[in-house]
DNA sequence: TGCCCGATTAACT
DNA sequence: GTTAATCGGGCAA
């Protein structure tokens, strides 16, 4: 299983989402596999690089394949990789997690023993792995990080992305179908 | 400077 | 279904 390096996250932020589906992500030996994620391009006004760079967003700016933390509603933390070349400000949501490594560390941080409330969901994601500010601009091939490509092919859902109200018919959200660890389920295929 | 809102979650009714 | 928790950006004044 190929480990991913910054070359993997050097193309379109639309090509790399869904390929990162299925991937097994890793912080400090704590994580499980990619189930949901979102992507965000710059000229996507849903985007925080949309509007151009602040000290926030700056590593969105910066090149692929380095970790952009941000607070959320001045709560939560949220993780995204970084996409495309520099200056192109896109970059990868994760939402959710399949846990698979250190459930003991994750089950203490999140004050939970379900696996389904442990990883599902951007905000919950960042607490069972302990990620913070501390560790945006963080190179994602390097320690803490450790990034898997994905052992088998998947079958891919893809709709609106959540939590937004700008751009909203974007259907920039993906998903490993039929997950029971996705924050929210995706509309069944007509 | 002040005010509103957001890539959320959990604990309510 | 509703709401509180709480921080940084954007925009009006």
């Amino acid at each position: 299983m190929p480990r991913l390096r910054k070359r993997f996250f050097n193309r379109s932020v639309h090509e790399v989402a869904p390929e990162l589906i299925g991937a097994k992500l890793l912080f400090n030996g704590v994580g499980g596999l990619i189930v949901e994620v979102e992507a965000y391009h710059h000229t996507d006004p849903a985007a925080h690089s949309y509007n151009g760079e602040t000290e926030r967003n700056a590593v969105m700016f910066g090149p692929a394949g380095y970790a952009y933390v941000y607070r959320s509603y001045g709560i939560h933390w949220c993780l995204n990789f970084v996409c495309e070349e520099a200056g192109s400000a896109s970059a990868v949501l994760i939402r959710a997690l399949e846990p698979t490594d250190g459930l003991a560390a994750m089950q203490r941080r999140r004050k939970t023993d379900d696996p389904r409330l442990l990883c599902s969901g951007p905000g919950r994601l960042t607490e069972a792995l302990g990620v913070t500010r501390a560790h945006n601009a963080l190179a994602l091939d390097a320690p803490p990080f450790e990034l898997w490509a994905r052992e088998r092919e998947v079958e891919i859902a893809s709709g609106p992305r959540i939590g937004i109200t700008k751009a909203m018919e974007l259907p920039w959200r993906y998903g490993l179908e039929g997950s029971r660890f996705l924050s929210k389920p995706f509309r069944s295929l007509p």
